[in-house]
DNA sequence: CAACTATCAAGAGCAATGCTCTCGATTCTT
DNA sequence: AAGAATCGAGAGCATTGCTCTTGATAGTTG
């Protein structure tokens, strides 16, 4: 759908790439610079990432980063684009291979993704906090983003087909019903609405949670954070089964 | 409890303030750096508030908005506190003498908290988005965060007197009982663990909500926002009141 | 009222940032 | 082997946060 394939170099690449000793040259330095860039992240948040202390830590000079990144907000997109794809990883590696409970797979996704916000924070608030340049969302990023959405909705399907999942009908208000019909079409092939509305829900219990946990909202309220997370992410999982 | 009362000059004040042709002088340009700052902060963001431009924009020097706001943080710091409060009040406000039911006011609320966070999308972000300098909250940004929690919890004691909470007891892991006892006896007398806990969940649900649609996570997965948001704190809220 | 002190706006200045442009040198293509 | 694309380096510009000094007020105190 959305070009996803590219997500790599932000500045045109020559033609024909990836054999010449130029291309490979290129393609490491990139690395290199996002791996810098995604150190400074880690120590001291996105405001704090600079070109130019990446530049003078990998020995060259400023402008010299330009030829790679034609901008800080480009290095940042890129930073965002693999902060998404970890999370993914993360997700994906947490269900690898099980095909156990959908409650238990459940609380398996949901303590991968607030694992990794926690080895993470500054990458998690680079992606799930406030958008930090001028409101951006460029193509490159909304594919990697909807990876771990798929997640949530594999399971859906699963625990549909398996009949893990309660899909008693209810009522639902003609225009939500017009969003999770598209979204059914769209990625959760037979998944009605009841479940859909309820999959949105345990969503976002989760990222909120995650968000309040993250940024000190609960700060002097949930002291034992873990503990609290299982209890809650349990709670909302047997809301997202059955319904309540 | 927390030194609240001070919150307005980051600049110790002259010991008999107030009543001096000066004091007024500096009282009233605290509240214009304030003014045209919150300004910058609604037009394009916290990253892009800067000293020098609200001095340019007063018609003064930058080093004069130094005897006023000791650092750019301290201005944030300030725009923060002033934010808590306006979500505070716009939810205190939107039930404001009314008994109607739990269920209704809850849902008020809610409407309430995102309605100004619609309007004021980047003071919610300066709130509720990732903490944008080094990891900040001072004593003073405290009390009034908490001003907005503490309309939960009334709902919830009120809820629980007039009996239309339901409190059934439920098993409840030591640790988070622990930290749900400490919450009961600082702002919700009476109010036993599982409506506690489900309250987390609630207000975890419609701040998650809120931060996936302003940051742009339902883009193209919801499309009447309005709807969804109703439709899934009416959801929270039935959930909230009886146990699912 | 006079003398003294605290507060203020203004200006110059420093280090740092993002970004642009130019200039040789290297590398690739034809 | 010639021409074109790409590269690193350097200088430079505008901007930012913040500090320090200076001279003018406003305030207090004798």
């Amino acid at each position: 759908m959305h070009d996803m394939a590219v997500a790599e170099h932000s500045v045109a690449d020559p033609p024909n790439a990836s054999h010449t000793a130029r291309a490979r040259a290129r393609a490491e330095l990139t690395q290199e610079i996002k791996a810098v860039a995604r150190r400074q992240l880690a120590e001291s948040g996105a405001p704090s990432i600079s070109l130019r202390s990446v530049a003078r830590e990998l020995g060259m000079v400023s402008s010299a980063v330009y030829r790679y990144f034609p901008s800080r907000d480009d290095l940042l997109t890129a930073l965002i684009i693999d902060a998404y794809d970890a999370v993914g990883a993360a997700g994906e590696q947490a269900l690898a291979g099980s095909h156990s409970a959908v409650m238990s797979r459940w609380l398996r996704v949901a303590e991968a993704i607030r694992g990794w916000a926690k080895a993470n924070p500054h990458e998690y608030a680079l992606i799930y906090g406030s958008p930090v340049p001028g409101y951006r969302a460029p193509q490159d990023t909304i594919a990697p983003a909807a990876r771990v959405s798929l997640l949530l909705m594999r399971l859906l399907v699963d625990g549909v087909d398996s009949g893990e999942i309660d899909t008693t009908e209810e009522a639902m208000p003609r225009p939500v019903h017009a969003d999770l019909a598209q979204l059914r079409a769209l990625a959760a092939p037979g998944v009605p609405d009841v479940v859909l509305s309820r999959g949105l829900a345990a969503w976002a219990q989760l990222f909120g949670l995650i968000c309040l946990e993250l940024f000190g909202h609960l700060h002097n309220v949930v002291h034992d954070y873990d503990a609290m997370f299982r209890h809650q992410m349990r709670r909302a999982g047997q809301q997202l089964v059955s319904r309540g």
